[in-house]
Order: C-alpha cells, then structure tokens, then sequence
DNA sequence: GACTCACTACTCGGATACCTTCTGTCCGAGTTACTAAGG
DNA sequence: CCTTAGTAACTCGGACAGAAGGTATCCGAGTAGTGAGTC
C-alpha cells in the first residue's frame, strides 16, 4: 500500500495559499517546492475537480481556497488527490470454490470486510480531524509566526523579483 | 491508495487453517478460494517469512499456523504480505526551493508528516484490535458453528475425494 | 483625455509517453512417504 | 518379521514475463491585462 506522493505536495499547497491574497499560478507553487511544475498541476487539477480550490484565468489567474482554512479538512485535499475509494476491496471470495457460501446467507459484509472496513473508517476519521487551519497553527509554532507570512509575499511577488 | 489483492486471500488463508488439524498445501487453499494457486503461493511464502505460518515440507507438507489464533492479529498478516511501510512518505520538500526551512529547525518531523503518521497509526491500531480469533467467531455467527469444521475437514482431505 | 479594439502573454485543462509496482506464472531444490529387496 | 536402501511424488522457494496504475511531460483552449489608435 502506497499512498501517491502527490498528496504531500497537495498538502503544502493548501498550507501556503492560506498565506496567499492572490491567485498563485501552479508554476509559482512548483517553484517554492522545487518539484515539477507539470506534475503539480495536475495535482492542483485535481484539488479544483473537487472543489477545494478555484482557478482563476488569465495573465494573473492561479488558485485560491475556495474554503476557510479550518473547513478543509486534510481528508479532503487526501480524497481530491488519491481518491476516495477504499484501500480495501472485498472480492467474496467466500462465494467462490467448491465449499462457497450461498449468496443467500451473504446479507452482511464478511467478517474481514468489516474488519478492514473499520480501520479505513478510523483513518479517515483521524484525517477529517485534522484541518489545514490546524496545519497552519502548528507550522507557525514550528518555524515562527513570520514564515507563512513571508511565504505568502513571495508568492504573491513578481516572479522575476526572486533570486 | 490501494492495498494488495493479496491481503484478502492471505486473511481468509488465516481463518480457514485454524479449522485445519494438519499441514494444508498451497494448491489447496486455492482450490477452495478458487484463485490462482502460483499467486497464492507467494502469499503464503510472504507469511512464512513474517513468521505467522510455518512450512511442512515433503508428501504431507504444507502451512500451518504457529501460533494460536487470538494471538495472530489482521495487522501482523496485513504487514506480512504489504509490507510495514507507512502509506505515507515524507520527502520533507519543506527544505527545498528558495524558501526552504533550514535544515537545523527540522528537528522534528513536519505537521503534515505528522498528521498522515497519526492517521496511520489509527489505522494499524484498528486492525491490532482485530485477532484472526475474532475473525473465527464472526464467520461462526454469520454461517452457523458448523462451516468451518467442514472446511476444514475438507481441507485435510485427499484432493481425488472431492467432486 | 476617454473610449474602443486588437494583440500579447499568461493561465488552466486534458490528452499523451515512460516507468515503477503489482499481478500472475514457471521451474528447480529439498523433503517425506512409499516400495521393494535383503538379512 | 525387521531393517535398509532406493525411488518417486509432492511440497515450498525464489527467479521470470505481462499488465495496471502512478509519474512526468507536452500542447491546445481560454482569459485578463496592455498598448495603440480613434473620437
């Protein structure tokens, strides 16, 4: 089981446009990353098809939050990312063979359906209990209150004005 | 994310040899789930490795597990077969790009890392609470006392006597 | 000076190759039970 | 009848192809800003 490796840039971005009081342009997120520009885009896709954030077009069109920090939920930006279909899928194999349970007496998941069911359920419920607000709260207490901020302006400045 | 196919067969494997009084084959346990014996195979080598099952070579050979059942959890035979690495794997881009955090604040794991880790924990925490004990007495509540007995008569069978 | 219009530059969005991982298969090494011969 | 060597069949274990999904990339459609030209 491997979660994709596009849900921790996903992450970070919706971390650093809460710092962002314009459209941040896609590049402009590969480029404080340094990770592909290309690839990021389709995650930022992505995060737009489910509503997460809103493009903007044009010369100064990017991405914005569409929500309050603290009503994305990191489940959210997960499930926009990897999808929101369970790692677990039973194939009732319990039906199958020569000693197959009748699909009769099948009403219920089987026993291990529920099982691995119940420790997707706890995973999702430890994400949802997490916001990106969350998230925010706790870099500013890692690297002090001023780098989000600063972050936010350098995102927000003229790409040429960088070193 | 998606976990292994594998990790289905393997669970039931699990359930099915504690009903089994001698070593079970491979081919075997197949034919009961109906599932591609070669694959399967490597299943249950992947848990012979993990150390829950035990391989009996020779005429009469086969799997048979080491331990009792209550003392065999979803997770040991989950980490068995998909490996015990986390879903998620933090490549700390917060230290890349022109903005990166200095790699002498980064004593402690990013907020980000920390949540999935979190999430990750819950997961496997539920699957702990789960032994394949458990998964016995819910298949007994579901399909009545006597279905596995049965199968695991039919598993210490000779293949030529079933039809 | 204010308005209109065309142009340019920049953005997102989806369609397109490449590669790692999972899926599925095969054959060889090793061990056990069985058979038959000999004492 | 008991012992012993040999044989044969069956087992696991790891090495070998094929397919699917994730990774990385590119180019086209669309829009906002910019500048010139005109009234």
């Amino acid at each position: 089981m491997k979660l994709s490796g596009g849900v921790e840039w996903a992450l970070h971005c919706c971390v650093v446009l809460t710092a962002a009081t314009e459209p941040v342009p896609a590049a402009r997120l590969a480029q404080l990353h340094d990770v592909s520009p290309s690839y990021l885009a389709k995650q930022m896709q992505a995060l737009s098809r489910a509503g997460l954030v809103k493009s903007v077009q044009g010369k100064t069109g990017g991405y914005v939050l569409t929500r309050a920090a603290a009503d994305i939920t990191a489940l959210d930006v997960v499930q926009a990312v990897d999808g929101a279909n369970p790692a677990f899928v039973c194939t009732e194999i319990r039906q199958r063979g020569p000693l197959g349970t009748p699909p009769e007496e099948c009403t219920k998941p089987c026993p291990i359906a529920r099982a691995m069911s119940a420790a997707d359920a706890a995973w999702r419920a430890s994400l949802r209990g997490v916001s990106v607000a969350d998230l925010v709260g706790s870099v500013e207490r890692d690297s002090g209150p001023g780098a989000l901020p600063g972050i936010g302006a350098w995102l927000n400045s003229a790409q040429a004005s960088d070193g």
